[in-house]
DNA sequence: GCCTTATTCAACTCAGTGGTTAAGTTACGC
DNA sequence: GCGTAACTTAACCACTGAGTTGAATAAGGC
């Protein structure tokens, strides 16, 4: 239990993991179409693929040799429970959750490679 | 903005700083009160406090020798929004949240020690 | 059957984190 | 003004995590 928020949270920690999530959110992918747009090595987006579904956030289920990525937004909704008990309970601003999106998916992978969060 | 989100989602990943966030909903604490229920030293308290104020999820006000450390749910907010974008936008469950706090509250600090969260 | 595509595994490097203890700083209290 | 209480800083250690490259596995396609 505590330990799930653990991990969601370590996940989500990550601007890579995170822009993985919002592409996700368009649409289920194969594993080399979300590495695509990633400046780094197909393994190293195997492995965060690895952490994500380790925390439930995505599952992966294998067809043929592709496997397909899709989010599970379940993981996040303790997480969200969690996180809503500290604020005022306003209701959900959809504007910024855009703007977000925005500045974190990776259109061109900038922001998200290994310099990214700096 | 995206380091924002690594750093706030970083602090939340660690149980030990959920349970000193947990702690100062309730009120307002000074650093050794908020080490106290923890089975670690000041120091490392003190560490999990100034990741905490770097994340802008609490601040901390020295007064006289006492520093007083304060929830600051704005950060929280942020991230909230990030995540709700990809729940269904359900209403908040407060008895989800209540559960959860009694979880991660230290009471007797079990759960929170360097084996917490094995 | 073989080449290729899709993905993971293994071994490694390097940086960061969570904890420790010990020493340092700053402000009371008397 | 001296001892002590409230922290923080420094130096250290063990472990984890994000990335690499290179080899391994598995499933198509022809």
């Amino acid at each position: 239990m505590t330990q799930d928020l653990d991990q969601v949270f370590a996940a989500l920690a990550d601007p890579t993991r995170r822009a993985i999530l919002a592409m996700l959110l368009e649409d289920d992918m194969a594993v080399t179409d979300v590495a695509e747009p990633f400046e780094m090595s197909l393994a190293a987006i195997s492995k965060h693929l690895g952490v994500l579904t380790a925390a439930g956030l995505i599952s992966q289920e294998k067809r043929g040799r592709v496997k397909w990525c899709k989010l599970e937004p379940d993981a996040l909704r303790n997480a969200s429970v969690w996180m809503q008990g500290f604020g005022q309970f306003e209701p959900v601003n959809l504007d910024a959750f855009e703007r977000f999106l925005e500045i974190e998916l990776p259109e061109t992978a900038e922001g998200v490679t290994r310099s990214g969060s700096e």
